[in-house]
DNA sequence: TAGTGGTCTAGACCACCAT
DNA sequence: TGGTGGTCTAGACCACTAC
């Protein structure tokens, strides 16, 4: 029936978790034949991480328990840990480091801030900016952004306005929307008094940490409100970003359309 | 001295393989105290196999030997030539397909088509498209082509012209350029009579593998020649793609400068 | 049925880091 | 020195694909 009925050996079968794996794997379709279903160990102790991660057990930058003790709770060998582990660090959610321990992955790092933000300035560098804040209100959520974030229309969101200026130069503007109801006591002075990438404190006061993202780029011709906030005449060319992004299971929780100044910055992207 | 000397189990020791992990392990700084210069088994046979990829032992979409093969023939254990496949696959050089084998990658196949080309339509599908050949002529390397492919000024280059047209929409201008010397049968005859991915064309006809391209990414006003292309206004926003393309060992092979319409379509891309 | 890649284990040893 | 992650092995068994 489930996934662990294949695995024969006897610490296999006797696997015995605080929240039994095969109550995860078994949670897929049951009438259908010729549909094995099958789910390997490792799969499902790197869903029970998860689990941990998203209930907050670990908290981000906090080591979680070495492969020996994971090994240890879940009842299964420290190679099947070590490979639910890789498969999390390479998707970002754990960062290893050797002889000291595996890590909770944050936003509040410096290895970290550029990942969601793909400008370098011409000579390739990632320059340091500034945040501007323009705007930051709630208020009910218009059709396009309830749609991507998954949310009833009219549902409340916030709506935060800002820049960002590299050196002099002002290159974002920025419309970030976000659920109302994951972000309570989010309020302009607590933004303005915030100094640091965003997600980083969304992960440290709110508790929703960003995954990962999808983003649509375009080129358009900038509109009156948007020339102004980047001090570019109307019609200048501009990079348009639609951003959506995601956090455990895969749950939109962001919606953000940036336009960007390309005269001397340019987006970069890594084909692989 | 060299990195296996750190490896002290008799089968360790003595590994021989016909081209020695030693010779390659050991090229690396040899007066330098506390510069360990480690380097794991499967990292070496990793480097063997690219070798044999890049030698085209193996052609592209052809399988390689099974594990148990490579196993005895670089004489190690099976799971450190997975391990060094298992990087290899991760960065689509190698594909596994479960109880087939492990095969040669090629850009000649559905799957591999839009990795380098992320162009998507307005409802997110991947539009086959009609290529145009515009233009394809030799000419010595002007100065800001040479740099980035690694070519001495005036070496001969080859330039592509060309459009991709979205069933009715021409949406893409591209500027090919490709270091002549590699190249030497590629003719205008021999462009238009392909169908297909050019990075196929490159791979079957001059042996020459694109594996991983770094783009940056701009908005600008269309010129009067590629608006014309495109079938837009002079000053039309666009998308500037500016593609360096880079075969095994980190050699620059392509530089393509793409203009892309996005008033229907978008360049998508994922952040992970 | 035979061969492939995929999973899992157990144990040994290594490299790195803190103390 | 002891603990962490990292490498490597040997062997068993499983899932998938072909013949």
């Amino acid at each position: 029936m489930n996934a662990l009925c294949s695995n024969t050996r006897m610490n296999r079968s006797s696997t015995i978790l605080s929240k039994s794996p095969a109550e995860i794997a078994s949670s897929e379709q049951i009438g259908l034949p010729h549909a094995p279903t099958f789910s390997p160990l490792y799969q499902q102790i790197k869903a029970l991480i998860t689990q941990s991660l998203e209930a907050g057990e670990w908290k981000p930058g906090a080591p979680i328990p070495s492969e020996v003790e994971l090994a240890a709770r879940y009842k299964v060998s420290q190679g099947t840990v070590r490979k639910a582990i890789s498969v999390l660090a390479a998707e970002n959610l754990l960062v290893r480091r050797q002889g000291k321990g595996t890590f909770v992955a944050t936003h509040s790092e410096a290895r970290a801030q550029f990942r969601f933000l793909r400008l370098l300035s011409e000579e390739g560098a990632s320059t340091a900016y500034a945040s501007h804040l323009l705007e930051c209100r709630r208020l009910r959520a218009p059709a396009e952004i309830a749609r991507p974030l998954e949310l009833k229309p009219n549902e409340p969101v916030i709506l935060i306005k800002r820049t960002l200026q590299f050196g002099e130069l002002v290159a974002v503007f920025d419309e970030i929307w976000l659920p109302g109801n994951l972000f309570r006591g989010l309020t302009p002075e607590r933004l303005a008094a915030y100094h640091g990438p965003l997600y980083g404190l969304f992960e440290t006061e709110f508790g929703t940490r960003m995954i990962r993202a999808s983003e649509k780029i375009r080129a358009l011709a900038a509109d009156a409100v948007v020339a102004a906030a980047l001090r570019v005449a109307p019609g200048h060319p501009l990079l348009n970003v639609e951003r959506v992004s995601y956090t455990y299971g895969d749950k939109p929780v962001e919606v953000r359309r940036g336009w960007y100044v390309t005269d001397t910055f340019y987006y970069q992207n890594d084909l692989s």
